[in-house]
DNA sequence: TCATTATTTCGATATTCATCGAAATAATGA
DNA sequence: TCATTATTTCGATGAATATCGAAATAATGA
């Protein structure tokens, strides 16, 4: 779960492969054109978001398209939401104990 | 920047740390007591949260408080939405070339 | 000034992680 | 079936990271 989306969003180059993806559809060269680091180490990136469910694959003969799997993006922003869920019963002062 | 806001939360620790301050504001040991890693590493996590400028500390005598910087919340949600921005004007369907 | 309490810094260690190049797999068209 | 193109898997490596215990620092009150 969130665990793994945390996680997949720490590394930079994975968050500029969700921005590519989020302009378009592409396939793996396409991304991989668009950074500097080689073919292995972009799929093993594409497998890190895969399994926190950012993005989707489809084969269409020799070429693999990726896209952001959107139904998931409402996830994450509950995710980040709920790590600041302020509990609205504390009226204590900061440093007040 | 936004770069160490990601690293951060990628700690399921530190992720653990801003629920509890988000409930109240807490000395070190109090958060140290709600958690299974010893104070020194506690220490070194307050550390990567401050240099996020996700948290604020306060000396009061011998004790430390520490809180949630609410005014950065606004923007790690903005960098978050940022990342799935979508580019409206793309309109190919999914494995479309 | 000394003892106490709260927290941090230091140095070491073990694990995780990003990265690479080379070899393997997959699909297709000649 | 062979060559080509696109991508992945494998095994190795170096760097980053979380963790610990022990020693250091800081504030205070006796």
């Amino acid at each position: 779960m969130s665990e793994s989306i945390f996680k997949a969003l720490a590394d930079p180059n994975r968050r500029e492969i969700l921005r590519l993806l989020g302009k378009r559809t592409m396939s793996a060269g396409e991304v991989a054109s668009n950074l500097t680091i080689t073919k292995s180490t972009l799929s093993s990136h594409f497998n890190i978001l895969k399994k926190a469910d950012l993005i989707q694959e489809e084969r269409n003969g020799v070429t693999i398209y990726y896209s952001l799997n959107m139904s998931v993006i409402e996830e994450v922003t509950a995710a980040v939401m709920d790590l600041f869920n302020v509990d609205k019963t504390d009226t204590r002062k900061r440093g007040e104990k």
